[in-house]
DNA sequence: CAGGCGTTGCTGGA
DNA sequence: TCCAGCAACGCCTG
């Protein structure tokens, strides 16, 4: 039974001391507080077998941000008279561990949405239930809990950004008193048997000096979050007039957006809190932009994918997924690989993966530019594999976000346009002609002229050996001719939509099977026919 | 069941 | 910088 008069507050996301409701509730009325944070080594411990450095689940990236981001919580509850407490092991049995070993009455934490914690939770609060432990677990990662609004919308969540405006209303926040600081927070009880540590370095998490160089430039932590945020709205013009589709994907010195999202992601801001900054600056200018192109529009698109993603079975999966188009995607690794790796031969489209694997972050349109690329614009190959790579590399990978973008992104859900597909050379060009975004994340081509630095292969030999740049050599050829290909594509959508209305959504394997065997078919006997033609002349 | 609409396409012209 | 023309999808609303 618990007899204690302590409180467990379980840190996941949520990292952060403004804003917490979870924290609040522990620190109130408890003699003691033990500020709980779980390193699961399939998480955070380096796997060298990866593909990038980092562990089995995560780039190096995003864990050293977490790493960063617990630092600074660790800081400011120390400054508070508390800690953060560490341990390492199966995020379930180290909680059951810790409520057996501590008399605590309640425990904390924040509600989360993603399937993982979902199936986490629910053991988690089955064995405190049971043990007569209160569980106390406020919704305060968002600004609505999903499920209302999917309970309001009857059921089902809304699809489209307007019906969810529509249905989610004015948030709860809006109108009430966010808790943003303490005077002080109760100390930590008897730690009792437990081995606790302190925040570890990447160097105690098993990686090596050669795979940190050079990284990501945002750091992470609430104390960064805040001052970012001071810094981004502080110019209230800008907030006033934030487009967001008018940004530029090419700005990397001084990114064209407020790089908010990792600290989101982490809860090291508060969404709410978010807003309530915003909304305090259009009630002080005369006209801002609104949603969804406003920065507030940006918050909201944040809640209609965590809304579709909670209120959508196998939302991360195209099979089973109700609201997911089936589309008979290729299979092809060594295509996936030159993507991922950025050698796909157009300049753009390789500077972006590059900033991705170096930085962690890139420009929204930016990552439009190569989710199209890989999937529905040049190489039809499956969204799901593309989400992976993200899902692995950003250091703002969000479930709910990660997901819902790559199924517009291709076509497969919420947006289906397909035939307005992003070019590879001239999208970014109309943003940097000079290609100054190319020559820093692919130094290889920094001496190419501007006219040829988004299609290298054009170069007459003469310029390219000028440039120290054989294409070819030092630089890949292109894996595929994006005027024939997107061709392709948008003829294989066009089947592929065509099968999904005949089957009323019902579309089973064979009949992706056959699809596919068809597409390949109606492929084989043009290219025959292209082949012909220097014959036919 | 038709018509309007949808955060962010492209090219080419004024 | 903005527009037409291109080609043309599904969802939502009335």
């Amino acid at each position: 039974m618990a007899t204690g008069s302590g409180s467990l507050i379980w840190f996941r996301k949520g990292l952060r001391v403004h804003d917490n409701p979870a924290l609040e509730y522990a620190s109130k009325g408890s003699e003691f507080m033990y500020p709980v944070f779980v390193i699961d080594p399939h998480y955070m411990e380096s796997d060298p077998s990866a593909f990038s450095p980092g562990s089995s689940r995560a780039g190096v990236n995003r864990i050293r941000f977490l790493l960063e981001s617990l630092k600074d919580l660790d800081s400011s509850l120390k400054k508070l008279g508390s800690r953060l407490l560490v341990f390492k092991g199966e995020p379930g049995e180290v909680l059951v561990r810790c409520l057996q070993e501590w008399k605590v009455k309640r425990l904390c934490f924040e509600y989360d949405t993603d399937p993982y914690y979902q199936a986490l939770d629910v053991k988690v609060k089955d064995y405190a239930s049971s043990t007569g432990v209160e569980v106390f677990s406020p919704v305060s990662h968002t600004l609505f809990n999903p499920a209302h609004i999917i309970e309001k919308n009857g059921g089902k969540p809304p699809l489209s950004y307007q019906s969810f405006l529509k249905v989610a209303g004015e948030p709860s926040c809006a109108k009430s008193e966010l808790v943003m600081s303490y005077s002080s927070l109760p100390p930590i009880g008897d730690i009792g048997n437990l081995g606790i540590s302190e925040v570890p370095s990447l160097e105690e998490l098993g990686y090596k000096d050669d795979e940190q160089a050079d990284w990501t430039p945002f750091r992470g932590g609430e104390s960064e979050a805040l001052k970012r945020l001071t810094k981004s709205i502080s110019d209230k013009a800008w907030v006033a007039n934030f487009e967001k589709p008018k940004g530029d994907p090419s700005a990397f010195l001084k990114p064209a957006t407020t790089v908010m999202s990792p600290y989101l992601k982490f809860g090291c801001l508060s969404s709410r809190y978010f807003y309530q900054c915003l909304q305090n600056i259009y009630k002080d200018v005369k006209k801002h932009t609104s949603p969804p192109v406003s920065l507030l529009g940006q918050l909201l698109w944040r809640e209609f994918f965590y809304t579709t993603a909670f209120g959508t079975p196998n939302f991360d999966k195209m099979k089973g997924n109700r609201i997911c188009k089936q589309i008979p995607w290729n299979e092809d690794h060594a295509m996936l690989a030159a993507w991922r790796d950025g050698k796909t031969g157009y300049p753009w489209i390789d500077a972006i993966m590059v900033q991705l694997l170096k930085w962690g972050w890139m420009h929204h349109l930016a990552r439009h530019c190569v989710a199209c690329f890989l999937t529905r614009g040049d190489l039809f190959i499956h969204w799901e594999q593309g989400r992976d790579v993200f899902e692995r590399l950003l250091i703002d990978s969000d479930w709910a976000i990660n997901n819902g973008n790559w199924m517009w992104l291709s076509c497969s859900s919420f947006f289906y346009q397909f035939n307005r597909i992003y070019s590879p050379i001239s999208f970014g060009k109309k943003y940097d002609p000079d290609g100054k975004y190319i020559r820093h994340f692919l130094p290889v081509l920094k001496d190419m002229p501007k006219q040829y630095i988004y299609e290298p292969w054009t170069a007459p030999l003469s310029v390219q050996t000028k440039a120290n740049c054989i294409v070819g050599k030092d630089y890949p050829k292109p894996m595929v001719l994006h005027d024939s290909a997107s061709k392709e594509c948008k003829r294989k959508m066009g089947e592929a939509y065509a099968l999904n209305k005949k089957m009323d959504g019902k579309v089973d394997e064979e009949n992706l099977r056959d699809l596919r065997r068809k597409l390949q078919k109606d492929e084989h006997e043009e290219s025959k026919i292209r082949n012909q033609r220097p014959k036919l002349k």
